[in-house]
DNA sequence: ATTATAGTTGACCGACCGGTCAAGTCAAGA
DNA sequence: TCTTGACTTGACCGGTCGGTCAACTATAAT
């Protein structure tokens, strides 16, 4: 019953914290206790388990930190701040818990299979395409708010998810969760004017 | 006497366009046209692989594209610009052979490995200092001459690394290298303060 | 009580993995 | 001419890979 879950869970742990080539299904299935028999009854193939485990922590991410990040009740340009805060904190609590920086595990599978099949690699730019959304509305507000100028706030966002991408990316290659508390505080100084 | 520069030739296209898991020696031996034997006589291991070609990318890179973009005759802010069209149309030129957006190969390289081998995560740390620190002159020549003003360059050419490389894994997520394109232009736009 | 169905087991498959090795080729130095 | 050592060959290793399958159990509807 809960054997599905179970099975995805794991994954998506080993998925973020090595690689997907890197696991195996033999590892799934024994830490999640488990047969393999049991595995192949749930998912057709791993790149069934993988596609799964995409959209149920997409969603976990969707309703979890980001939901909290992108608070209403906070001002807009604060949201992001609270964005940065989080994944400071979350990256760092987990290196602490495993030595190392997991990075973000969208950014991770996208880099490592965008290039080898093309329905991960849409599923991913979708979860993107979400997050950039929840930027654009944001600073959609902040510019009805007349709390910053006006900008191209598609593109705007779009960069903003980027520079954070690009953030974790550099602070998992140095192993220090200190590289997105140095830089988060250009994200919000990132601007891409409506006329270029 | 060849057989060395052919293996890491080879090796650094596969990976590049695959992943350093997914690629197997003897893929990479059929590819050069050599034994396993063969291999084992230059390479003690996989990993010895990767390393060599991390290092010899890391200085095609250096010495090519990056060396024509932060040309000292150019103004400084105009390198960046370049650097942003070197990107996109080395992107672009290999969508059009390989039909995937490659991405950058030490991007790719640190999301997949950082969390798995620890002295490969040094060097390709070590890389994006190197590439931080040509940001870093470029921001204090512009500095120097008035044409920006004085900012935390240090921080600054981090944050556009970082924008740098997540960038290139959105559009890479999105398999659109026209995403560089549209996003390159705030890049310059990057600023982080002294006293932040 | 019978049947259907969901879930589970564990042995099994061929293919491929990274890596080894003994045997040989070949060019240069003595 | 003989020896050395870099280089190459191709068969081979144990282990693991993703995936299959027939048999079994448990549950629930008929």
């Amino acid at each position: 019953m809960d054997t599905r879950k179970r099975i995805i869970k794991v994954a998506k742990s080993l998925f973020h914290n090595r690689s997907y080539a890197d696991v195996g299904i033999k590892e799934i299935c024994d830490k999640a206790d488990i047969q393999k028999g049991s595995f192949y009854h749930f998912f057709s193939a791993k790149r069934d388990l993988v596609l799964a485990v995409i959209e149920e922590f997409a969603e976990d991410w969707a309703h979890g930190f980001v939901h909290e990040a992108f608070d209403p009740d906070l001002p807009p340009m604060e949201r992001i701040d609270y964005l940065i805060d989080a994944a400071y904190f979350w990256q760092k609590a987990a290196k602490n818990l495993e030595g190392h920086m997991p990075g973000c595990l969208f950014g991770n599978l996208a880099l490592e299979i965008s290039t080898q099949d093309d329905v991960l690699r849409a599923k991913l730019s979708a979860v993107f395409h979400m997050a950039r959304e929840r930027f654009k509305s944001t600073l959609d507000e902040a510019v009805a708010s007349k709390i910053i100028a006006p900008l191209d706030t598609q593109r705007t966002a779009e960069a903003m998810l980027a520079y954070l991408e690009g953030m974790i990316l550099i602070a998992k290659a140095s192993n220090d969760p200190e590289t997105i508390y140095r830089l988060g505080s250009a994200l919000k100084s990132i601007r891409i004017e409506i006329n270029a």
